[in-house]
DNA sequence: GCTTGACCTTACCACAAGGGCAAGGTCTAA
DNA sequence: TTAGACCTTGCCCTTGTGGTAAGGTCAAGC
């Protein structure tokens, strides 16, 4: 039934490296493997829905830790709803916060690139927004 | 004229920490302070305007190395404003890159969270939007 | 003169989330 | 049998900081 597939097949069913594979695995993501008699891991359905369940966490900018509490709940039969959809909007906030972050920095930056000639003359508006009491040339 | 500050001085009055000071001057940022005998660092007011520079920056979302090189332009008297505005606008792609992928998980993560009913119920939309083909209960 | 506390120094370890490389074992196909 | 593709572990690199240790220094108070 499940067939068991090796790393870098897994890795390419799931979009993952098999380098990401094996850092979860240690990271304690996830269980680790059955191996071969060689050492090999050996990846059944269960652990490649698994896999995919990382991938998109990943996607969607959830942490590793962030993803062990999520795969728990998952794993949880008796998880509240609640739970996950505290930690969905934690993060949401840490990302709504970001995009803030970013705008503002972009706002800022694109005001002073818009006021730059970007021509050959040494004056530039970004640099003399970035430099203090306009002390770019000469400090006496 | 320049009153010489230590680095704990230097940066309260720039926002930084002595440590980040420390690391500007290790990556080369910073030309190396000069010292009391006692190997003190200390800092006059054109260093201080060069630690203003970068935390603002930094505030910008600049790389220590894009910081490099923007130091490098403001110290030269013959640089190109265009050479800064291409930094800058660099700078601003990065920026809008990643304000659009923090919005692409926004909006995905919102809409899974608004599926969500977040009571005590252990069905969840985001878990659900997480898993592969429904297989979040049974994997027969 | 001595102690105390706040400051400074260097040097090392840690984080997240991987990438890269080396040295070696394994498997498959020709 | 051998080549090539795969697997294994382990270690160092990144970025920009924070922490901590072990030690030197300085100013103030007793």
């Amino acid at each position: 039934m499940s067939t068991l597939l090796t790393i870098g097949e897994a890795a390419k069913a799931s979009g993952l490296s098999a380098k990401m594979i094996r850092h979860y695995e240690q990271s304690g993501l996830l269980a680790k493997s059955p191996r071969t008699d060689a050492g090999y891991r050996l990846y059944n359905n269960q652990q490649l829905q698994q896999l995919g369940f990382i991938a998109r966490a990943r996607k969607l900018g959830f942490s590793l830790n962030e993803i062990l509490s999520l795969l728990q709940l998952w794993r949880d039969p008796a998880r509240e709803s609640r739970a996950v959809k505290r930690l969905a909007e934690q993060h949401l906030a840490d990302i709504n916060q970001k995009i803030n972050e970013l705008q503002q920095m972009q706002q800022v930056l694109q005001q002073l690139s818009d006021c730059c000639s970007g021509d050959h003359n040494s004056h530039c508006a970004i640099l003399a927004g970035l430099a203090p009491q306009s002390s770019t040339e000469h400090n006496s």
